[in-house]
Parts: structure tokens; C-alpha cells; sequence
RNA sequence: GAUCCUGUAGCUCAGCUGGAUAGAGCGUCCGCCUCCUAAGCGGAAGGUCAGCAGUUCAAAUCUGCUCAGGAUCACCA
């Protein structure tokens, strides 16, 4: 609504400047918001004019808007403000149409239509079945899940897979160590969930390993004694009786795989984040030597005297890369070209998206191109999520010095914490169900967090002090929705005082009303951009903003004992509307809604 | 060495399709609960937007170079 009315006033404006300027060949009229409401809702710079008219910019803008002023012109009154043109709408005028379009889009207010009958993939998560979540994980399923939301709310149809790296030999080396070390205990058996369990025997070989290399590092002939085992050459055996189907190894692997899944699950079920598919690697892998031959077949790949096949990517400035071993054998991108191409037969889809960190931004890279080779016109509709590092103050994460930060952990650490602050703030009552209350603003803290950061950005996790629920923090943004529908549910509780009152948008006319209603306005545009863009953090910013200016309306004005029961009953409107767009907006950045906090 | 990413307040981050006085939060200091939830609100202090040069009427924003940090450049995944 605003930005067509801010496109006709450009037009109209651009028409004029040709006209007063003598020539058709004018340089674009750029579109500005001015630094202070006060000055208007839309800025014109007259400055590029300048110099063909020989006018100072100030001056042109008030010939301008003399000219204009006799004519007809676009909703809005002009002012000059030095050498800017400013329009200002009338607000209050059109607020009865904002509110309108929000209360008849309620739970859907802000989709579009940009992606509709648009079939997105989005790829994310890829956990390996030897280890719990860390924090590094949280920032990509969080992406990945809010990704999926702005895409269906842009009108893509949305499909949620999750690659599961369950073979390899880094498997094989829990395997081992639990094979080795366990004495048959189980989950069950020491009361752990299945991933950390798991992960503990990926630590005791990690610890094994080191062992081993200082003992040969003491005594280099310790390999010649036949009671002597070395970690790695027997991860490697296990490997090798895996890929020839040894019953045994098999089992175990089985065993394994379905201890750790199961703790992902959980994991998965408390973050809120969910799959529509699941691929498996241990059947995948193998999916690519196929399309490896069709390339060679197809001349775009060469077979080396070696026997390896290769591929040469000088016509994108790299080098070679091998596509398949010299064994036969498959790599890392060798099942990624197969997944994909099973991934457009399985669900023929317009777009897919990988959501993975920057540091595989070269095997993408690689990746997409190796898929034009082959003749895949849907190459060019793959799109790699690149998201930056999660570190921490000291550096990265690193699981040898005991860094890495544990998801779930985290967020019963977090847990914790928001049920203190429930019981210290004696909200018990008022919020109900204490526990579920305090899982949600953990959620909602950690996902805001997570996702209020550009996603191409590293970003740096101070365990200590990092998540607040003071500030620029989701539990301030479920907080600020938690008191406008607390004062919902007092209007409606004595909705018969306010009978006869009518509202009457005109009314709306202070500066903290009319920045809501801009916002309300603008959302469905926000939305938009965020999707198109892949970026939640522009939902966040935003809803940040509301926040704060509801916050501080509230602290000023009185909304259910406002002046005139016409001017409460309007307010509700608009609080009603903005509850809405906060709603509609946690939705989308993973931050759960609370009725009451 | 090559390629890519990053550098904005003490810390964590916005702002970047060039436009008016560079913004938040945390932290520090000072105020505000007879009033719809103080997880709140207001105020103060805090900046050579890494540096240099260029393009432009106008540069945190675009270009080049320099410096600093990170990632990648495996017949690992």
C-alpha cells in the first residue's frame, strides 16, 4: 500500500523533474525514508539534478513541489526539507485499510505469492550417527527450519529433507571402541540417551587413539608386537568388513545407528525442528558411480592412467577433482551428485537448497558444476545455504580440548535458568504449566539468538554471558506479546463497558501508532525479502522493532483506559493487529508464542 | 601460495540496491513500580565505520591496494 503509493509519487515526481529540466534522460529518483517521522514518510534527494538545472538541490525541491502542488498528484503531502523532497502520508487516513488487511489475513498475514506452485528442497541438519548435537548444529537446523517457513509463507511448496551420515569410517570408530571397551552395557543399561552414549565411545577411541601414538612415539617397535593394536588400521578393517556386509559388523552398526537416531530424535522433537524425508547415506553413497560413468560416457569426465576418474574445473578457475577412486570406489562427492540426482527424481523440484557451513563453500561449488556437466538443466536451481561458524570467545570448538558446546545441554541449562526467573518474578500461577513455559522461552532465546545474526557471518558464543533474556532477546520479544494479549484478555473480559464504542483509525495519531502501523503495513514486504533472500534475521530485526516501539507506547499510554472508550477500543484494534504480525513472526524464526509469560 | 568470507562503541550484533545527526542490546553510571506483566521504560557516557587511495554533488555502503582475522584448496566426510 505505502510502496505504491511511494512508486506513483515517484513517477509523478520523475515527471516533472523531465519537464522542469528540459530532457527525458534524467538520472533515476531514488526512493529514501527520512532520519525522523516528523519530516515525512518518504524522501526524494533533488541532488543528481542539480547540476543539468544549475540550481541548487533545495531550490529545485521547492520548485517542484510548487509545480506539483497546482496539479494533481498521489495521495500525500509534499514538504521541503533542505534539499530533499518529502511526502507525508496521511496515515490515520489509510490505517482503517492496514488494520483491515491484517485482521482478514490473521495467521496467514504476511505470506505472498512470490514462490507459489514454486517445489523447494531444503536440505539441513546432515547429523553423523556417532555423536550428540552440538551448538554448531543448532544454528543450522535453526536456519534450516526458519528457511522452510519464510519459503512456504513466500507460497513454495516446501519439502524438509535430512541426509544422514551414518556410514564412513569415523562410524566404525564408536563401533569399535564400544566393541572393544562396552562389556554390553546400553542406554538402557547406564540411563543415557542414545547419542550421548554413543558419543562417549567416539571420545574413549579419540582417547585410544591418542594412547596409541604416544606409545609409538616411546617405543616405534611396539608395531612389530603382535599384542600391539593400532586404532586406525582396525577402524579400517571394520570399514571393509562394513562394506562387505559382515553380519556381525552390521548388527552392531544397526544397533548403534539406532541408539544415536533415536537421541537425535529427541534432540530434534525439543528444538522444535522436523523432517518431511529422510535420506540415509549408508544408502546413498553408492547412488553416484552411475552418473559418474554417464559423464564419462559423455566425454565431460576423463578416466586418469591410473584408473581414477576426474574431472577438470579449470572453465571455473579450480583445478581437478576426483570423482571416483582408482578402486572404484565412491567419495564424499560422489554420493552427493547421486543423492542429488535421486533428490530431483524422487520430487521433481524447482529449487533446491543446501543448507551447510561456509566451509564446504569449494565442494558445492564443485558440486553444482559437476551437475551442469551432466546435462542437469536443474543445476542452476541449486542454491548453497553458506552460514558462518559459531565460536566462542577463545576460538573454535574443538572436541579434544572439551569445548564444544552440547545441544541438548544448552538448552536444559537454559531451561533452567527461565524457570528460575519464572519462580523469582512468582509468575507460576499466571503462566500455568511452569516446565512447558520455561522449555519455550528457552527456545525461543536460543533460536533468536541463533538467528538474529546474518547467516553468512561467523558468530561468537560466550556460554557465560551470551544468552540473556533481558534485551534484544527472544523472551523479551515472547515477553512484549505476552502483555499485549494480557490486555486482549482484560478487553475481552469487559468487553460490555466498551459497548457502543466504535473504532475510529483516525484517532491513531501519535508517532509510536503510526510506526506500528507502518510495520503492520509493511510486513507482508519484510516477509518477502527475508524469503527471497534466505534471511531470517530480517524477520528478527523486525519484530525487534515492534517490540520495542510497542514497549514503549505502552510504558506511555493507557490502551484500555485511554481517553475516550472510542480511542480504547481502536488501540485493541491495533494491538490486535500487531499481535498478528508478532505471532505470524515468531512462526517463522522458530520463537514460540506464550499466551502468558 | 591461490580462492572465498569477515573487520562498525569495552563486548555481541544491526545498518551496506550510495543520501539528512552511524543504531540497538549487554556492560558502566543516573532515574522510574498507588497505574493494562519492571523479562519493562527514560536518560548519560562510549565511534578515525581496520588503514590508504579512487569514483561521486554525496561513501560505513561502490572500486583498488595494504593490514588483521577466519575458511577452503584430500583418491576424508
Amino acid at each position: 500500500m505505502l510502496n505504491e503509493l511511494k512508486n506513483e509519487w515517484k513517477k509523478t515526481i520523475e515527471a516533472e523533474l523531465r519537464s522542469y529540466l528540459g530532457t527525458d534522460e534524467i538520472p533515476e529518483l531514488s526512493i529514501g525514508v527520512p532520519p525522523k517521522s516528523d519530516m515525512g514518510d518518504a524522501a526524494f534527494p533533488m541532488f543528481p539534478y542539480a547540476k543539468s538545472a544549475g540550481k541548487a538541490p533545495a531550490l529545485i525541491a521547492k520548485d517542484i513541489m510548487e509545480a506539483l502542488s497546482g496539479k494533481d498528484h498521489p495521495e500525500g503531502e509534499m514538504l521541503v526539507a533542505g534539499p530533499y523532497l518529502n511526502i507525508r502520508f496521511d496515515i490515520p487516513s489509510l490505517s482503517g485499510k492496514i488494520l483491515e488487511e491484517a485482521e482478514k489475513g490473521g495467521d496467514l498475514y504476511g505470506h505472498v505469492s512470490d514462490l507459489s506452485g514454486k517445489k523447494i528442497m531444503v536440505e539441513f541438519s546432515c547429523p553423523n550417527t556417532n555423536k550428540p548435537l552440538h551448538l554448531g548444529h543448532m544454528r543450522n537446523d535453526s536456519l534450516g527450519e526458519s528457511v522452510s517457513h519464510l519459503l512456504k509463507a513466500a507460497g513454495a511448496e516446501v519439502m524438509k529433507v535430512n541426509l544422514i551420515n551414518n556410514r564412513g569410517v569415523h562410524i566404525c570408530k564408536s563401533m569399535l571402541a564400544y566393541k572393544l571397551f562396552g562389556n554390553g552395557e546400553t542406554p538402557e543399561s547406564t540411563g543415557e540417551k542414545g547419542d550421548h552414549f554413543v558419543g562417549r565411545y567416539y571420545v574413549r577411541f579419540a582417547n585410544w587413539e591418542k594412547e596409541a601414538e604416544e606409545a609409538k612415539k616411546a617405543n616405534p617397535d611396539i608395531i612389530n608386537d603382535p599384542s600391539f593394536i593400532d586404532p586406525d588400521t582396525e577402524a579400517q578393517k571394520m570399514l571393509r568388513l562394513w562394506e562387505a556386509g559382515d553380519k556381525e559388523t552390521r548388527e552392531l552398526w544397526q544397533k548403534m545407528n539406532d541408539w544415536t537416531l533415536s537421541g537425535l530424535a529427541e534432540s530434534y522433537k525439543n528444538m522444535g525442528i522436523s523432517f518431511d524425508r529422510l535420506y540415509y547415506e549408508s544408502e546413498t553413497y553408492k547412488l553416484g558411480r552411475s552418473e559418474v560413468m554417464k559423464g564419462l560416457e559423455m566425454g565431460v569426465f576423463k578416466k586418469e592412467e591410473d584408473g581414477s576418474v576426474q574431472v577438470d574445473l579449470s572453465p571455473i578457475g579450480l583445478d581437478k577433482k576426483v570423482l571416483l577412486r582408482r578402486d572404484g570406489t565412491t567419495l564424499y562427492m560422489t554420493q552427493d551428485l547421486g543423492t542429488a540426482v535421486k533428490r530431483h527424481e524422487d520430487w521433481p523440484f524447482d529449487s533446491l537448497i543446501y543448507v551447510v557451513a561456509s566451509e564446504q563453500n569449494y565442494h558445492f561449488k564443485v558440486l553444482f558444476y559437476v551437475l551442469s556437466l551432466l546435462g542437469y538443466d536443474w543445476a542452476k536451481e541449486l542454491h548453497h545455504l553458506s552460514y558462518g561458524m559459531v565460536n566462542l570467545p577463545e576460538g573454535k570448538m574443538k572436541s579434544r580440548e572439551g569445548t564444544v558446546v552440547d545441544a541438548d545441554d544448552l538448552l536444559e541449562e537454559l531451561t533452567v535458568l527461565a524457570k528460575n526467573e519464572i519462580e523469582a518474578k512468582g509468575r507460576e500461577e499466571a503462566v500455568g504449566d511452569v516446565s512447558e513455559t520455561a522449555r519455550k522461552i528457552a527456545l525461543g532465546a536460543l533460536n533468536y539468538y541463533l538467528l538474529q545474526v546474518q547467516p553468512q557471518h561467523d558468530m561468537v558464543f560466550d556460554p557465560k554471558k551470551s544468552i540473556s533474556f533481558n534485551g534484544n532477546t527472544g523472551p523479551y520479544l515472547q515477553y512484549t506479546c505476552a502483555r499485549i494479549s494480557s490486555i486482549l484478555r482484560k478487553y475481552e473480559e469487559a468487553k460490555d463497558e466498551y459497548d457502543g464504542a466504535e473504532s475510529n483509525c483516525s484517532l491513531l495519531v501519535n508517532d509510536d501508532e503510526k510506526l506500528l502501523l507502518k510495520s503492520i503495513e509493511s510486513f507482508p514486504e519484510t516477509v518477502r525479502k527475508a524469503a527471497l533472500n534466505y534471511d531470517p534475521s530480517i524477520i528478527a530485526s523486525c519484530l525487534y522493532d515492534n517490540a520495542k516501539t510497542f514497549s514503549h507506547y505502552y510504558h506511555d499510554n493507557q490502551i484500555l483506559k485511554a481517553e475516550t472508550k472510542e480511542l480504547s477500543v481502536t488501540r485493541i484494534r491495533l494491538i490486535r493487529a500487531l499481535r498478528t504480525v508478532m505471532k505470524n513472526g515468531f512462526e517463522l524464526i522458530g520463537v514460540p508464542y506464550l499466551e502468558s509469560m
